[in-house]
DNA sequence: TTCGTTGCAAACATTTTGCAGTTTC
DNA sequence: GAAACTGCAAAATGTTTGCAACGAA
């Protein structure tokens, strides 16, 4: 792997993907950090944010209305899409239902790494607004 | 809901979809159907793969390498995709664990109308040629 | 001095859309 | 004849990339 050399940008990128559960897009991090880094560039933003992904830094929700949506928190748990307003929230799953869903797979021609969970439909903000 | 009448193209879209398991991107489906109907536009074919899919009669499996690919089996099951070449597989769940599933998200505050369990890794062909 | 990192803007790729002509009912 | 459907091409969108300047080791 090649060689990574400190820089303030990249570590502000992560820190501001890791402190919030709002599953952000590459152009809302960008939004946050502007103000603090005028000088930041959203090509820097979309080039950390694959590098922050490749390494397993990060994980990406999957593409929501258009623009993929990242979340800091790489342990195993699933997501709720919003399909109204877009919103993505965290679920815990259980241990049983984790160790069912890798069971699933086991002998399986296909030789998984990983999964993904995702519920859609309608938060509790547009169920009572809508 | 509109009114829908009878089209030729439209129906040769949705009966490409159902008869492949390769869960097909626009673009594939375009350049099955253009040597059979040469006046064939990709416009039509977006806009009647996004009808298609609102109304339930085909699901989308996601974007995968940038394109969207989906899949005439509206039936509940998972998916496989290979992060190497980008094939995607059907993969039936059972019923337990489908139930498990379902049940993780009973009595929470979001309403979850469905859910897309996507298994990554690498296909039988990718592992034995790379 | 080396080479990773960045800003900038152009390039890209997929998908959407406006409009005028065509087809279905 | 009204309204749905389509072709075409332009537009819109999110993301990637080439390159020269910059910065860390």
């Amino acid at each position: 792997m090649k060689e990574r050399r400190s820089s303030a940008k990249r570590d502000a990128i992560l820190e501001v993907i890791c402190s919030t559960d709002t599953h952000p897009t590459a152009e809302w991090v960008y939004t946050m950090l502007k103000p603090r880094y005028p000088g930041l560039s959203l090509g820097t933003v979309y080039r950390n944010l694959s590098e922050f992904r490749a390494r397993g830094e990060i994980i990406s929700v999957g593409i929501v209305g258009g623009q993929e949506r990242f979340d800091g928190n790489t342990s195993q748990h699933a997501h709720l899409v919003c399909t109204k307003c877009g919103a993505v929230e965290d679920i815990g799953i259980s241990s049983e239902l984790d160790s069912g869903i890798v069971k699933e797979m086991e002998g399986d021609t296909f030789e998984s790494e990983s999964y993904r969970l995702t519920f859609y439909g309608t938060c509790k903000n547009c169920k009572n607004t809508g």
